[in-house]
DNA sequence: ATCAAATGTAAAGCGTGCTATACTTTTGGT
DNA sequence: ACCAAAAGTATAGCACGCTTTACATTTGAT
């Protein structure tokens, strides 16, 4: 599943270590996710959409394909 | 996490069944969710949504506490 | 060019989402 | 009351999300 994270940390200028710390994961939870390694589980994806203030929707980018 | 599955296959009409075929998992899994045994992934989710059509923050909810 | 901060890779281990199978209980129409 | 359809329980097993630890590479400021 594709997502915005890279980008969005980016704008809020945090590093992914920040972003580990406000999300409440470890900063390799973050790289595998910025570079598309695995899927969020429902309630990380939450926990990022509330860190940006977005909609899950407006992060993940679900591809029926794929699954 | 919470969840209004059952609600809204009610509003459909549909039994749960005929939601699990039409999200493409087993009759347990519709049924372990409608009965809050274990959180969706978000593909399960996404899928969910879209069987509904409606957003995720819609169909579940995010509890803080709870995790 | 140097050095630290940031980003990345690798791999083992645990917990849990989901399936499949089989059986039981509940619901509702006649 | 009877019977079928719908809903529920139980359980074993596999796949994968996430952590931890350790190490390697890249980036950028001076």
């Amino acid at each position: 599943m594709e997502n915005r994270i890279r980008e969005l940390r980016e704008e809020y200028k945090m590093t992914q270590q920040e972003l580990a710390k406000k999300v409440g994961v470890s900063r390799q939870t973050i790289i595998s996710l910025e570079n598309g390694r695995y899927n969020p589980s429902i309630n990380l994806a939450f926990k990022v959409s509330k860190a940006f203030d977005k909609l899950i929707e407006d992060i993940f980018i679900y591809n029926e394909e794929e699954d």
